[in-house]
DNA sequence: TGGCTGTTTGAATCTACGC
DNA sequence: TGCGTAGATTCAAACAGCC
């Protein structure tokens, strides 16, 4: 059997009922400035927030100067200048009601552009949060440049923060691999732009200017949250966080000041259908990485007690026991253990550093644990 | 002093002539620390700055690969700074000189990563400078992540700036277009790691830690400087933009306080070789440049007919045919086409699968298109 | 010389858990 | 919260060496 894995999936605490516990308004859309509804929401009770925030500087209505006077035309310097205060001023708000909303292991992703990117990164990192990776979605059908005075912007840049240096965070290393090719995924992520049928149309016209493409939040979602985590997405849109987040199992937590997008993201979110247990559930014991204890892999019989294991170049020679520990040269310790200290090294992959003869083969006994892993799935 | 700036191309202003008249160091490494080197250099007399400045990368522990072996950090005392206060106090001051000495139509370039580039897009902002584009160098060998902790750092991102929102700039459109084989250049551009004959090395172990790729200088170059541009590089290492600048017929100015890298660096620039007049007024010429058919290539003798041409791992070797067509194995087609077929792929850029021989050197077909496009105009 | 195999290496904020 | 210990973890490209 495959070991539960206890900390990273906290199965027990990430519970729907937990939530419903702290009085979270799951499944629905918060009206209004998104810093005030975010006041509404409980501390250390979100698992996730995605943003997307806006980057024009129209930020509903007159902008005003830090000292509260009036900014009447962005053209010179100074107003320039006072247009960005007053951005960062915003951007400060918000994030700290993220930080505050958000679980000690909770998580962070912001997708912005060059105008506004540089502005979000370096403050988040002054609030304390932790950059993980910043990851570049590449596009894969950008609009061009028209007037050929600069680079084709074929780009959208996300940060990945945790809640400090030292937080916990997940990360679900295996569903990302598995995606990819069962290579690891690289922070460069090539995706298409929103269109077609799922870019949301009223009246034959876009819903929302900047929908972002599922694909981008299936991913998001998958790669740092578990079935049943709170997401919350403070700048919601026409919903495609609530979507994806429907459709995985998760829960989800909307703040959007429009009506108009409200209306066409509930509408949208009722439509989505979430994948059924055995899906999840199969997409979940896929993602928590299956720790096979070397012991069970002897124990179903893959490796018998007895058998010899080997570095390639055969400078050791060790007995396989009963127990799952390794014998040699009177030294016993764990496949990772003995082999670390046969090679006098820091540390050692006892999966990939031990073989064993599987008929007229070689092979690391790493092998053993996938032939394990495919039988454990029926 | 400085001449008005009437057109883009201004090739009567930017003679290497002007910038001695102003008394500026050419080809010179200014040694010490770079502020107080750029502090010496007269007002308005760059136009270009290339920054690789230090990234902060706050590394914690030893890291070793899963084979065991040791990960070479970066440990190197000019990338340690006591907070990010002192950071953020270090970087804007050397882009206020940075800012002081370029002209108002230069341009400034700074690559970095999620450690600093956050603070640096921040601060050049505040100072006025205006982002054009950012760029990300996605690398298609980066390190991986040996823990499994994250998703693999597979890209870093250059920022592109001019002296404020009004101010003119330099951009080389159609030399992008065709570098980009007559597509729009994009804002993500794919290059490998610095390494093999590149690497400098000394008595066996590399020159510095983080040499940059030329062929990224050389992009930036071309796309941002005409010949004879003055290229100021602040954080010089080990020289590569000087490298380039020289190769490409732009004047040089560096900064460095480290005594082996300046060695290093002057020792290399000096066996560099111009390219001669011909090649580099085509490259900056503003006429269309022909899409250049495979035919052209093999009409102008650069691969003749009867050559053999053959993909990387020479699964197959084709005949060049007098019209530009090949053949393989009885079968006919263009350089895309045929390379398609015999790969049973969906589509084939012919100018990288297909390699030939030049002298004791193996370069896919695409080098010979590039001769051609060099001496194809005067 | 050539093909094959094994080794080395690169801007990296790189573990989890129990006591 | 700090420390000790068990356990898990890599991709592409350039070289070097060997047959």
């Amino acid at each position: 059997m495959i070991e539960e894995v206890k900390s990273r999936a906290k199965s027990v605490v990430k519970t729907p009922e937990t939530a419903r516990a702290l009085d979270l308004p799951l499944g629905r859309i918060l009206p209004g400035d998104c810093i005030a509804a975010m006041r509404s929401l409980p501390t250390n009770s979100v698992d996730l927030v995605f943003a997307d925030p806006p980057y024009n500087l129209q930020l509903g209505g007159d902008l005003n100067r830090p000292d509260g006077s009036h900014v009447d035309a962005v053209t010179d310097h100074w107003d320039q200048f006072a247009s960005m205060a007053v951005y960062d001023k915003f951007t400060r708000e918000w994030l700290t009601e993220a930080r505050r909303v958000l679980k000690p292991d909770g998580g962070l992703w912001v997708i912005g552009s060059y105008h506004n990117i540089f502005r979000v990164g370096s403050i988040l990192q002054d609030l304390g949060f932790w950059i993980l990776n910043d990851i570049v979605w590449r596009k894969n059908n950008p609009m061009p440049n028209f007037r050929g005075t600069r680079f084709t912007n074929a780009h959208e840049t996300l940060i990945w923060a945790s809640m400090g240096e030292k937080a916990r965070y997940h990360f679900n290393y295996r569903a990302m691999k598995t995606l990819n090719d069962e290579l690891q995924m690289r922070s460069d992520w090539v995706m298409p732009i929103c269109a077609g049928g799922e870019r949301l149309k009223e009246n034959g016209k876009k819903a929302h200017p900047t929908q972002k493409p599922e694909a981008l939040l299936y991913r998001v979602l998958l790669a740092t949250t578990e079935k049943g985590d709170v997401v919350l997405d403070p700048f919601f849109g026409t919903g495609t966080t609530g979507a994806v987040a429907k459709r995985l199992g998760r829960e989800w937590i909307g703040c959007e000041r429009e009506d108009f997008y409200r209306e066409v993201a509930m509408k949208r979110i009722e439509k989505e259908l979430p994948l059924d247990e055995s899906a999840l559930t199969t997409m979940q014991s896929a993602r928590t990485a299956p720790k096979v204890a070397f012991g069970a892999v002897v124990e179903a019989g893959l490796i018998p007690p007895g058998t010899q294991v080997f570095d390639k170049k055969r400078r050791w020679i060790a007995t396989v026991r009963t127990d799952g520990s390794l014998e040699c040269e009177g030294k016993t310790g764990s496949i990772h253990g003995l082999g670390k200290d046969l090679q006098a090294a820091p540390s050692c992959n006892g999966w990939a550093f031990w073989h064993y003869e599987t008929g007229d083969d070689v092979q690391p006994i790493d092998a053993a644990r996938q032939l394990y892993l495919l039988a454990a799935e029926d």
